[in-house]
DNA sequence: TGTATTTTTGCAACGACGTTGCAAATATAA
DNA sequence: TTATATTTGCAACGTCGTTGCAAAAATACA
């Protein structure tokens, strides 16, 4: 079973151990941006990352985030007609450029605004006539489980 | 049936009649990208439709595509990690701040790197235990119909 | 523990792009 | 044909992505 933006799942990892699996220096500007992840459930802009660390460099949080996608920390939440978003990966998810499989639903509530992963609760293969899928992800608009009620 | 991006059922409609449907004024620039949009399958970016039109002033295209997407004359296609892009809508698409309902697939050829759109051939139900799912589009990945061959 | 090596950071700089205001040009209505 | 409303083109501004480079920091190694 693939669990991937899973809250408990990732709070098991400390950043110092994220940063230590992926070959990465543990440095404070790191944790940090690590630390707003952990504290902030879902997909986040980096507009949203900026402000939770306070004054910092622009152009290290763009080089940060950079690279932790490249080194599958990261993934890419793209939502139309808004700022990019990042979400954490799963342990298992590998570098961007081999294989890194991503078939999770990504919940944007149009009442609060967040965006929350949420895991698939088994492999589901999409087939298309004539198609080879390799991957997929859905987007989903609505109410979450909080504005619903 | 709900037919999005279908390049059959949107060649019926010239750059006139879309335009005097949505109630824009029908000027020399606007077919032109119009008329991009028709030459192109898929969703483009909007570096595509620039090179497309060749010398051109990038503000009125910028507030080009954004009436068009009020308008509900085009849609945002999100891809992570790269420029939005901008695909058609049917007819029946109304503006984006009424009920504006796209359950359809974007797939991306990572091959070739087109984008198009996939007609559903039925309306289809996404249903999460907890949330109200309003609407929800598939970004799908692999090899498209010609690079599968 | 101290030093060498590698990585990371912070800053300058540049261009590209989103955005707004405004006056001139254009399209539609009368 | 003229009046009205819309659209365009341009100036201007700030923000952001991106790169190069030197200083600072983290790790590896003796």
């Amino acid at each position: 079973m693939q669990q991937c933006c899973n809250i408990k799942f990732v709070k098991l990892n400390t950043p110092v151990d994220i940063l230590q699996k992926k070959k990465l220096r543990n440095t404070a500007f790191r944790q940090q941006v690590l630390d707003v992840f952990l504290a902030n459930e879902g997909a986040i802009s980096q507009e949203k990352i900026a402000e939770s660390l306070g004054e910092h460099d622009r152009i290290t949080l763009y080089r940060t985030i950079k690279v932790f996608i490249e080194k599958g920390i990261l993934h890419e939440v793209a939502l139309p007609g808004e700022d990019e978003r990042y979400a954490l990966c799963a342990p298992e998810c590998t570098h961007k450029h081999e294989e890194h499989l991503h078939q999770h639903i990504h919940f944007q509530c149009s009442n609060c605004n967040t965006v929350s992963c949420i895991d698939l609760p088994e492999n589901i293969q999409l087939s298309l006539p004539n198609y080879q899928v390799k991957q997929w992800s859905i987007n989903a608009q609505g109410l979450c489980t909080t504005c619903a009620t």
